[in-house]
DNA sequence: GCTGTCATTTTTATATACAAAACAGGAATA
DNA sequence: TATTCCTGTTTTGTATATAAAAATGACAGC
């Protein structure tokens, strides 16, 4: 009966909306977006060649995403940034990816180890830098990051909890582009990811779970430390 | 300078779409709107005596809250429902207000202790059934219900972990008002309500988080047997 | 009798035009 | 001088019109 099996997905844009959706979406998470400016509806719109309607629906999805904040007759602005809110994030991502992890290990099929251990190769593998000498942002190094720590959680059986750490990890993406990147450079991120393969894959919960939030506050404590953010408080 | 002092907002409506959004929200919610069922653009905007554009609008922070899918160049539909995604969310309702709770009890400050005290009391004092003889939803009850959970765990602190409790609580919702209204005018939830308020303001934790989960449990096992809803399964 | 194709109809998604609200600047007034 | 009021401009939010895609249904071929 359906002839057209509906390719349009697999191409590059299923609707405009939702194209426009992941553009915007990547150069909020880029930082590239500065935190409290106004996003003027017709200019992006010229911007991205497109027409007032669908910008329109792809802000209102990212006002849910927490990446935008919508003012009621006065348009949408990128969403802003507090020390406060990355302590309540980091606070939360830490609760939430807890019970996650310990339910993904409790529950350690073999489908859930084998997908850990690719995510972890992969990720190791990939230099953090382009230069050796100085710090150069890997782009391939980000993806693969955020791929190994949903590996860690994935099989927790829960989508819902994995959609808010899916959220909260998505805010602090956000908030260490907008820092200065070139603080992650020498940290021992890649020993980190080990020990917590290593913990993960032994079975040992509760030193997993304590790498785990080690990992995320010291990447927020590093962040709520960059003079450029948060200039007094 | 600005002298029109933006009361749009405390009138009825702030923007057509808000109140769309809060339309819908309501129906979707009160359960009138059966799920999986198409949305339809048109006959919506017409039944709603407005156009394509702000519905749209609605529809899609609509199914950021999980209440609509968006189907790709085909619309909108009513969430689904299914016995595993019930369970799903009953799972993370406990995890995540077990710990929302454990984090209010541990601040207590008398802010929370008062505003907790005066939920519950408003929620007593207000029957369930507007008919003593039989069952007859009595409307004010549902809101008053919702309020004292939420003052369960507004203190702990975080915003985040608040609105994925807020989620959580409108699935359930959903849930509950689409199967049998009738069965749950006999069950003693007010004495669960009334043991949960004193584990709490007692400070017995592991007491009042278990009494928590089990409430949550009870009230999913009654849904989950409803005949009506998973037919067979 | 079933399957696949094609034209028709319906519905979704987008562009554009329009109305209403917010903003900005200056004039008038105390 | 500071505040209030007025007016022109900009920008948001909504309605309508158009294009594009999916659903429908009839018909021919095997």
């Amino acid at each position: 009966m359906a002839r057209t099996p509906a390719l349009a997905t697999l191409n590059g844009a299923a609707t405009r909306a939702t194209s426009l959706y992941d553009q915007l979406r990547a150069d909020l998470l880029g930082g590239e977006l500065e935190p409290g400016s106004k996003l003027a509806i017709e200019a992006l719109a010229e911007r991205h060649a497109t027409s007032a309607t669908p910008l329109r629906e792809a802000l209102n999805r990212l006002v849910s995403d927490g990446l935008v904040e919508r003012r009621e007759q006065r348009g949408f602005v990128v969403a802003g940034i507090s020390a406060q809110d990355l302590a309540e994030i980091t606070q939360a991502r830490c609760w939430l990816e807890t019970i996650a992890l310990r339910e993904a290990m409790a529950a350690h099929t073999t489908a859930w180890e084998e997908a850990l251990v690719l995510a972890h190769h992969r990720l190791a593998r990939t230099p953090r830098s382009l230069a050796s000498d100085r710090f150069e942002d890997n782009p391939d190094w980000e993806p693969l990051h955020r791929a190994f720590h949903r590996a860690l959680i994935s099989g927790c059986g829960s989508r819902w909890l994995l959609s808010f750490c899916e959220q909260l990890a998505d805010q602090h993406h956000r908030y260490r582009r907008l820092s200065a990147p070139r603080a992650f450079a020498k940290r021992g991120v890649k020993t980190e990811h080990q020990q917590l393969l290593e913990a993960a894959l032994a079975g040992r919960a509760d030193d997993a779970v304590a790498l785990l939030c080690q990992h995320f506050e010291r990447t927020a404590r590093i962040i709520r430390d960059d003079p450029r953010l948060f200039a007094a408080a």
